[in-house]
DNA sequence: TGACAAAATTGGAACGTTCCAATTATCTTG
DNA sequence: CAAGATAATTGGAACGTTCCAATTTTGTCA
C-alpha cells in the first residue's frame, strides 16, 4: 500500500540528481561534505530503504552480498553452533546470512541451493546431507560461486573443504583410554554410512592395535547420532557378555546419552565407565560429570569456514583448497582420569 | 567470469520471445503445452538460473519470496527447534528462509532486520533480544511488512504475537509439585528483565498462594538461562540453611543443569529431588531421568508462527493478532511422580 | 470458405539502481 | 583575470525480469 521511496524521491527533495545520491550512498569520495550531509538527512527523513535487488542487477559484477548456509540438522547444537560462528564473521564483512536447514534430505537441499542461486548469493557454505553427490555441486560451482564443504567430505567435488581430523581425534581419545588401563573399549553411536563415521572408526581401531588392544566387532555399537542413540547404545553396550569399560563416543549428543544409560543401569559416568565424546558442544564443560571429549569447537570451525570463503569471495579465483581442522583431546571428569584415581586411591 | 544465461538467450534458442519464456517461468495456462515443453528443454540445456532480484524489481507488489526469522539464541536449541518449525511450513509455501541471530545484542538485531529490509523480505518472524523496544519495530511495520513476534512480548507494538502461556504453564507445575507433597518449591535460573521470565515465576508465587504454601523470597535463584545457570543455582539452593525439595527451572537447560549440579552433591534428581523444566525441548524425553517439563513444542510453536505470518501475508492487510500458545505439563520421571513413589514404597 | 472467437505469442515500457562519459562549478597560479 | 586543473555533479543507458496492449495464429461453425 504504502509508495516506495527511491533514489529518484530523493535527488528531488535533497535537489541534486540521483546519480548523486547513489554516490552518497555508497559513500564516494568524490561527493561535497556539504552535499552528503544534506542527502543523509533527506534519507533519513523520508526514511528511505535501500532496494539491493535493483543494485545487484546493475552490477553484475560484484555479488549480492549473500551468504548461504545450507546444514544438515540445525535440531543438532553442533551446526547451530557452527551457524553461529559463521554468522560473526559473514556479518562483520558485510554480508548476512542466508540459513538453511535440510534434516537430511537430498530433495530439500536441492531445493535449497536452487533457491539460494537465484537469490544470487555470493558464496555457500555446505554441511551436506548423507548421500550428496559431487554431481549436486556440479552446476553452482560451474557458475563460478565459491562453495565450501563443511564437516563431511564430498568425494570428487571440486569445492573448498573444512574437514576435522577425526582419524586423529579418535585416535587420541582412545590411546589416552587405553593409557589409563582400560582393555574393552567400545564405540557407541553413529550412522555407518557417513564419512565422519567411517574416519572416528578407523582412527578407533587404529588406536586399539597401536595399543596392543583386541579389535572386536561387537564393540562397535553403532545408533542415532543423538543422546536417544546414546542410551540405546549404551544399554546395548551393558547387555553384552562381556561389558566394555569405556567407550569413545560418535558425538557429545551420544555420550550424553550414554551418560543417562549407565545411570539407568546404576553406573557412575567416570567412575565405573569411562565415557569420552566428540566435538566439545558447549555444554560439555558444564555437564555433571564435565564430559571429556574431543574439541572440534564448532565456533571455531565456523568462523575458519566463514574466511576461508570470503577469501574466495574476494580472490575471485576458485581453487579449491582442503583444509583438516587439527583437534585436541580435552580430558575433564567423564573417563575418570588419571588424576582422579589417584585422589580415589588415597581416599582409600 | 561465466555470462549470464538471461531469458533473452533462451527465447532466441527457443525461437520464441523473451515473454513466452516469462510465461512458461510461471507456468501460465496461456502457453501452448509444445511451446512450453521446447522452452523448458532449452533452459535446462543452457543452465539457466531464475534472476529473483530482477523479477521482483518489477513485480513490486508481489514481494520477494522470502521470509526474515530473527533469534535471540539460536545456541539454545528452544530457539533452533523453533527456527527448524518455521522452516517447514515457510519451505513449503515456497518461501526461503532467512535466519539470522543476534545473541542478545540490540546492536546486531537493527543491523539484521535492516538487511534484511532492505532485502526485500516479505515477513518477518522476530524472537526479540532482551530490551526491544516497540519503537525498533515501526519502521518495518510502517511500511507495511507482517510481522509475527513470538516468545517474548514487546509492549506497545502493534503486531501479531505468539506467545505462550507461561503463567499457566508455570502453575501447573507448581501445583503438581505441591500435590506430591512438596513444601518448599524453589524457581531455579532466568534473567529477571525479560517478560518471560516475571510471568512464569508469577505463575509459580500464584500457585504456591493457592496451594496454601509460604512464598519465600530466597527460594527464588536467578541464573543465566543455560545449564552452566542451572548447575550454579543448584548448588546455590543446596546449601541454603532450609533446603528445597523441588524446583521449576526457567527453562529445560536450567533443569538438566540442575540434575548436573544435584548429582554433583550425591543427590538423585527424581528421588532426593524434584526438577521440572520448561520448554520440553527434543532431549527432554530421552534424558534419564526423563525431564517433566512443561511443554510449548518449539517446533510446533514455529510451524504455528510462520502459518500466522504466511496468513497475514496472504491477506495482505495486517491487523494484529495476539495469540496465547497454549501449554501443557508432560510428567516424567525427574519429579518422583506419585506413580514412581508408590513403586519405590512397594519396594521396601 | 468467410467471419468471428478463442488461443497463443509478442514488442516495448517499466521497475530502482549503478556506471560511464560528459558537463559544470570551483580552485590555483602566473 | 585568463586558463588550465581539479572537484563535484549530472543525464542517459543498462541490468533481467514482468506486465500490458496489441498482434498473429488457430479453431469453430453456419
Amino acid at each position: 500500500m504504502k509508495e516506495r521511496v527511491t533514489v529518484i524521491d530523493i535527488a528531488r527533495a535533497a535537489g541534486v540528481s540521483k546519480s548523486t545520491v547513489s554516490l552518497v550512498l555508497q559513500a564516494s569520495p568524490l561527493v561535497n561534505e556539504t552535499t552528503r550531509a544534506k542527502v543523509n538527512a533527506v534519507i533519513r527523513e523520508l526514511g528511505y530503504v535501500y532496494n539491493r535487488g535493483a543494485a545487484n542487477l546493475r552490477q553484475s559484477n560484484a555479488k549480492s552480498k549473500i551468504i548461504g548456509v545450507v546444514v544438515n540438522d540445525l535440531t543438532n547444537s553442533f551446526f547451530a553452533e557452527l551457524a553461529v560462528g559463521i554468522d560473526m564473521v559473514v556479518q562483520s564483512a558485510g554480508y548476512v546470512q542466508f540459513l538453511a536447514n535440510t534434516g537430511e534430505s537430498l530433495d530439500r537441499q536441492r531445493e535449497v541451493i536452487a533457491s539460494m542461486r537465484e537469490h544470487g548469493i555470493s558464496g555457500l557454505i555446505l554441511s551436506p546431507a548423507r548421500g550428496t553427490d559431487a554431481a549436486d555441486l556440479k552446476p553452482l560451482v560451474a557458475s563460478g560461486v565459491p562453495v565450501v564443504n563443511v564437516v563431511r567430505q564430498i568425494v570428487g567435488a571440486k569445492v573448498s573443504s573444512l574437514i576435522s581430523d577425526n582419524h586423529a581425534g579418535a585416535h587420541a581419545a582412545v590411546t589416552h583410554l587405553a593409557g589409563l588401563g582400560h582393555r574393552r573399549i567400545a564405540f557407541f553411536g553413529g550412522f555407518p554410512d557417513t564419512a565422519v563415521f567411517s574416519e572416528r572408526l578407523r582412527g578407533y581401531r587404529d588406536a586399539l592395535v597401536d595399543a596392543g588392544l583386541e579389535v572386536s566387532e561387537e564393540l562397535v555399537i553403532g545408533s542415532a547420532p543423538s543422546r536417544a542413540g546414546g542410551v540405546d547404545a549404551a544399554e546395548r553396550a551393558l547387555s553384552l557378555p562381556v561389558r566394555p569399560t569405556a567407550a569413545l563416543c560418535f558425538n557429545d549428543a551420544v555420550a550424553f546419552g550414554a551418560c543417562d544409560g549407565l545411570r539407568a543401569k546404576r553406573l557412575e559416568p567416570g567412575v565405573d565407565f569411562a565415557v569420552v565424546g566428540f566435538d566439545d558442544v558447549i555444554e560439555a564443560k558444564a555437564a555433571v560429570p564435565a564430559l571429556t571429549t574431543v574439541s572440534v569447537d564448532p565456533q571455531g570451525m565456523g568462523r575458519r569456514a566463514a574466511q576461508l570463503l570470503l577469501k574466495q569471495i574476494n580472490a575471485g579465483k576458485a581453487d579449491a583448497e582442503a583444509i583438516i581442522g587439527s583437534v585436541r583431546l580435552v580430558i575433564r571428569q567423564s573417563c575418570g582420569s588419571a588424576a582422579d584415581k589417584r585422589e580415589r586411591l588415597a581416599l582409600i
